[in-house]
DNA sequence: CTGAAAGCGCTTACAG
DNA sequence: CTGAAAGCGCTTACAG
């Protein structure tokens, strides 16, 4: 039988009701008992049961996190695992647990939201990836259960996110081609279900407008998936039609292809990549990337949805993280 | 106000206890009694709450995850989301729950265990790694709380662990390498207080040993830490002695290393890496290695704690997962 | 097959 | 500053 709060009231000779107030520090509580209370608590070893606290509560302190599948990606993208690490680490500051699940699609993605706010398990929630139309956005939204989305989703109005500015980071990035040179760039970006997918396109536009350099649609590629093998297509069917100076490209796995396609057919062309996971630097030549911060979203995704959940006002309901380029051989 | 037991027993005219029967699919509930309460339920949107369950139940069908902190390795392997999925997936066919914390050191880990043990937050603990003098461990031992190590442990004394047959992997790797006529096969291994570095190194030796070849401790190299520096100056060390037929490492940071070293010497030596990590294919040489099927331990771990939780006899404590030799250009 | 009652281990408004 | 009592939303041994 475990130790509870009536034995610690028992020895200490107080009542339960003290003996709970001294654990949550409540603080009329005179020193004496205090310290009572304490040394019947070491005496006995005696540890609160957290799920009876959970029921009295009405909170359990904990966070739901859904992590979605993205295949290959999720290996070779440590996006997830940094993410993670923010959150986890914010948590543990504030005393905050953490429950997993692994969406294998998102209908499961949608059944754990379910699962996570209809059992009472956790008190808010952190979705991290934004979808078009995403139902589990909708439902908290539709429930008004406290959640924040990494990714900036479409319809903002009063959603808590955290993201990085995928606009200027291209925009940037776009402008630092043009400067060396490049008056051509192609453009190979990913699946426009994705916000930030919308996001760096614009950014990349932009970019050329404002110097006065055309869009070509033929050198803008939107491909289905992140992967080396849709990155190997696209550049063929940009170099079909002329080759450019240089290809940004919206995800390291796309930039691989394009460098694959690059080095077969001895062309040179400066290429960036997104993401900055690990295998960008080994990368021949490596490829110059974006490295999104990925702690840093998690963290402040987690920062963002305590501070709501333990009713501090906030200002503002979301938060940018900035992107930093990396460069490398690819685009010196 | 949330929709509880005692409404859904109001509307189908039964008593409370009627209805946590039918939740809990008690056999002995009339058909017609468990539809009155089926369509009860559903008219009021009834969802049990867990937390309830979970006290009365004094327990809460949630696995405890300690993610440790392994610096780089963290990102560039990813061995641990890997395994998480593989967690994740066995536990979500059970309906358990997980919950993680990231520790940044051992003390973390060790006073994470102490939480979730103590906070009755989790029905068993999941390790994902196991040190030589593991604190968890023994802790976890003293207080006979159910717990599975991804990793044999060192004393495997009624211990339950999962893990790949280091011995064999090594051992078949380096009878490979002598197949395809190496005489001096170098080992760089990583620090000893992990259990796998001793089994990986037993099984190059027996390999040797069967074949008559000599060991050669020269050629046998302890890295401090799994990083490319380590393994750069590892091979620096075994060049000045000798240059090998063939190196093996005993994780793939370690191998590119090793391969750095032998580019920039210009020397031709067979290399392998061990745990297949995703950067391996992009080496130059790409980089043979040995995939340890993160998912596959993960997914056993669950299953053997999750068995052990259930109290389904187990007539086993431990479950080993075959491992695949991935050969590419740097040893063909 | 079903119900009334006690219990899981906390919290907290109320009273003093 | 402290206690007695009711309550959080379930479960289950006991009785019928």
């Amino acid at each position: 039988m475990a130790i509870t709060i009536k034995d610690v009231a028992k020895l200490a000779n107080v009542s339960p009701s003290t003996v709970s107030r001294v654990i949550s520090q409540s603080p009329r509580i005179s020193d004496a008992t205090k310290k009572l209370v304490y040394s019947a608590m070491d005496e006995l070893k005696y540890k609160p049961n957290a799920i009876a606290r959970n029921l009295a509560n009405a909170s359990t302190k904990t966070l739901g996190l859904i992590i979605p599948n993205q295949d290959e990606n999720l290996f070779k993208n440590p996006f997830f695992i940094q993410a993670m690490r923010g959150i986890s680490i914010y948590a543990q500051k504030k005393n905050y647990k953490i429950m997993f699940n692994y969406g294998a699609s998102p209908e499961d993605e949608l059944s754990f939201v379910h699962e996570f706010v209809n059992s009472k398990w956790v008190d808010g929630i952190i979705l991290l990836t934004a979808y078009e139309n995403d139902l589990c956005i909708e439902y908290l939204s539709e429930e008004a259960f406290p959640f924040v989305v990494v990714g900036r989703p479409y319809n903002i109005h009063d959603i808590m996110w955290v993201d990085n500015d995928n606009f200027q980071a291209t925009y940037n990035l776009v402008n630092s081609l043009i400067q060396k040179g490049c008056q051509d760039i192609a453009f190979v970006g990913g699946p426009q279900k994705y916000i930030f997918s919308k996001d760096r396109l614009e950014g990349y536009k932009r970019a050329l407008e404002l110097r006065n350099l055309t869009v070509n649609k033929d050198l803008i590629i939107e491909a289905k998936d992140f992967t080396e093998e849709d990155g190997y297509q696209s550049m063929a069917k940009i170099c079909a039609i002329k080759v450019p100076h240089a290809v940004v490209t919206t995800d390291d796995l796309l930039g691989f292809g394009v460098l694959k396609y690059l080095r077969e057919h001895e062309l040179n062309v400066k290429v960036t990549g997104f993401n900055n996971i690990p295998l960008s630097e080994y990368q021949n030549p490596a490829l110059t990337s974006v490295d999104i911060k990925a702690e840093d979203l998690g963290y402040n995704a987690a920062k963002l949805l305590i501070k709501a959940l333990e009713g501090v006002e906030n200002t503002v309901n979301h938060y940018i993280v900035g992107t930093e380029l990396v460069e490398r051989e690819s685009t010196l």
